[in-house]
DNA sequence: CGATTATATGCACGCAGTGCAAATATGCAA
DNA sequence: TTGCATATTTGCACTGCGTGCATATAATCG
């Protein structure tokens, strides 16, 4: 029925990810918008409409490699010590985060993805289910409800610093996003502390 | 030429408000996807391809309204002085603005539009304008560059209560959005300083 | 009025996405 | 191996959004 460890599964994920490497090929290549599903499923040697049985809209062909992205934040979150202060935790996270393997292709798809407007705006969406996720594992290691407000907001401020180091590495920067990271969340305590 | 303060603008100006309206108003009826441009062309008594005259998209017919957002609070800090403290001038030029007059049926559009996954995209994607309008004029009253740490910081998160703010309001809080506002930067202020 | 320019409309087209039914491949058990 | 049940793939027809282009209508100005 189900549960497969067998040639099903395994023929399915390599469809997935044979769809998603050459759309993001094709992508790159000629621009979001001017490749279209036809060119990709020919690409991928599936049917057009075999499409839709993978990803639900061409935008997250793209996107849902950031799938997981919620569960690893919670998880980073998960292994901080209980005791951290709220902010403190965040800031650890993503650190600890932030240690993880760089992805190459990262750069161009970043660019890709802030340079076409339907894939920013999936993008951000995307970051709201992160925000969420962060919040809800905050409240869980504190004991709090996931609609608190401390944790709402040191979810939002972690990241809105996650979208600055990403943008500032996939803008060629030369610092690491750690470096980054780290000299936002120390910029943010002064700001709150007032004298600026 | 142009430069018109006659018949042709006020005509144009109110199709397009008429537009608009006969648009959220089946919007709220039906749910957005099952209107068609079709009806709305119908309902607003123009054809289906002049809607595309005074918007690009389905979503912007919604979203628009919002397009003059990034102004307003870029005035908002414009008016504070210019000795604020960064985050203070934030907070109140929202706390400012949240004194403007309340759109009743200002709720029921909220609740359209997060309850929708493409027009959620889109004002998410609209923020990013926001954050950035907001950061500059930010940026301007303090003398620094547009991309400064602090003002980039700053901005995001007063862009964050707000969406905050919108968000408890849109859900029938008690509370003003003001009241949630400064409750928010307090909070906020309290993570900063680090014994939570 | 006539000329110019903005706006409106109709029509044809490309592309994304969906429902449905038929075909094909896989898993499983006898 | 064979045969049945189930999952996957495909083709086809269809709806709806968005665009280019040519043509009509209506406002502005001399």
């Amino acid at each position: 029925m189900s549960g497969d460890g067998g040639l099903r599964e395994r023929k399915r994920s390599e469809t997935h990810a044979r769809i998603q490497s050459e759309a993001v090929r094709l992508f790159l290549e000629q621009g979001f918008e001017s490749v279209t599903l036809d060119q990709i499923a020919q690409a991928a040697g599936v049917s057009r409409r075999s499409l839709f049985h993978y990803f639900d809209t061409k935008e997250e062909i793209v996107l849902s490699a950031k799938a997981g992205f919620p569960a690893v934040v919670a998880a980073a979150v998960a292994a901080r010590p209980a005791d951290e202060p709220l902010l403190d935790m965040v800031e650890n996270a993503f650190a600890d985060l932030a240690a993880a393997p760089r992805d190459p292709r990262g750069v161009a798809l970043a660019r890709l993805i802030s340079s076409t407007p339907a894939l920013a705006a999936g993008d951000q969406a995307k970051y709201d289910a992160v925000e969420r996720a962060l919040a809800a594992a905050l409240a869980a290691q504190k004991g709090l409800d996931p609609d608190d407000l401390g944790c709402r907001l040191a979810a939002a401020v972690g990241v809105d610093v996650f979208k600055l180091a990403t943008q500032a590495w996939s803008s060629g920067a030369t610092e690491t996003p750690e470096a980054v990271g780290h000299a936002a969340f120390a910029r943010l305590r002064e700001l709150a502390a007032g004298r600026t």
